[in-house]
DNA sequence: AACATATAAAGAAATAATTCTTTATTTTAA
DNA sequence: TTAAAATAAAGAATTATTTCTTTATATGTT
């Protein structure tokens, strides 16, 4: 027995879905730049290299309806996805690890849109200590917990080394954050109300290696 | 009719356990310090929040075994994954683009093991050319094809603005490049033959933010 | 105004990945 | 030497995701 009916139940967006998104966006901003109004699941699946009922799947997440004959409005699908993602609102984050990685980050979110907008960095380093990437101040470490006292900031972007990973985020986490974007490498053991989403280099390096070999056979 | 038999098929490995057999490098790097000999999946399963059942599969496609009541061979276990990763290959790589996530990319590998060798970056920009990340130098791009003719490097990491992107990629491609690490949000159209393995920031950051927001109710 | 056509929507089927279950093996202990 | 326990391996079942198929709808054309 499933569970149709009045209690319109929320179901989970799968992930693949999530992370095609702002793939979509990218696309879809250029097709607006080049005037065009309306623009059709087949055309977009042509020019994303996917298939065509896959991206109306995708586009239906965020509500927009399409129209046959005609497709979506360009930039009411934006509109949408923007939305849906929260690239429209501001999301403060907390960046701890001013290192290349952190750097390049901060520096990063300055052209290329992440939806988020961080508002300090934090190091223990003596010498980056005072200095700013960008519009970004890199502040003491300690300064964290004064600072988020008063600001509720609720995502914090973890690019410190591995070693200390676990310790920065248990800070963050009695720091009000409830979300971390983990750089390291580090497992979190972090309370499971807190949203932890892993990037590593290395997973993406492995993928393409293998690929690699397999090629060469 | 499936095709067991004499001729063992090549299946292709999920990519998901792909992504996840650089965090058991890690971790089992971290249990041979501490002078663990053998080390069950049930184990590495709790240590990693994983299911145990999941830890054996993917740690098969290596084609070590474990015994039963004692585990795996930790030794055995980390040179199998390094080399069924081509981690203790010496793979060359270039990078195009030395801005701020170059540049990171460039120190990054020199403290975290990304199992890539950059050997030489290219850029357009004057102020760039002749300085160095690390011990990698900033070439002119344009020395792209004499130094590619010399080497034959395989991979190319393009962290070169979206506008270029693919310009730079088919470049790559006439230089011999057989696989892209791609970093910028174009999708790149090039032969079916070459590998490419695009990693976009916004889709983490997609899927961070709408999971916080879902959290949020 | 009716018809043909392109296309989105909804649902079904197929594929891929994960989790669960059973079986077989190896070691330790009685 | 035998039995018990832990665990890897193999296979089945479940779940998730993608692809395929059908249906309905809106638009342009005759």
């Amino acid at each position: 027995m499933n569970e149709t009916g009045k209690y319109k139940m929320k179901r989970k967006v799968p992930e693949p879905t999530l992370k095609r998104l702002p793939g979509y966006l990218y696309y879809l901003d250029k097709v607006k730049e080049q005037g065009i109004i309306n623009i059709s699941a087949p055309m977009i699946g042509k020019d994303l290299k996917c298939d065509p009922t896959q991206v109306v799947k995708d586009l239906a997440v965020t509500g927009i309806k399409g129209k046959p004959r005609v497709g979506y409005n360009t930039y009411e699908l934006i509109h949408a996805l923007e939305d849906y993602l929260g690239f429209n609102r501001t999301n403060e984050a907390f960046i701890v690890g001013a290192g290349n990685l952190g750097s390049a980050l901060m520096a990063y979110q300055e052209h290329q849109s992440l939806g988020l907008k961080i508002i300090a960095a934090f190091d223990v380093d003596e010498k980056k200590i005072g200095t700013h990437v960008g519009r970004i101040h890199i502040l003491e470490y300690n300064k964290l917990f004064s600072l988020s006292n008063r600001l509720d900031v609720k995502i914090g972007i973890l690019t410190t080394p591995n070693s200390v990973a676990q310790d920065v985020a248990e800070d963050l986490v009695n720091c009000g954050i409830k979300a971390i974007w983990n750089f390291t490498s580090a497992i979190l053991h972090l309370p499971d109300d807190i949203i932890v989403q892993s990037t590593s280099m290395s997973s993406y390096a492995a993928v393409l290696l293998r690929r690699l070999n397999d090629s060469e056979k």
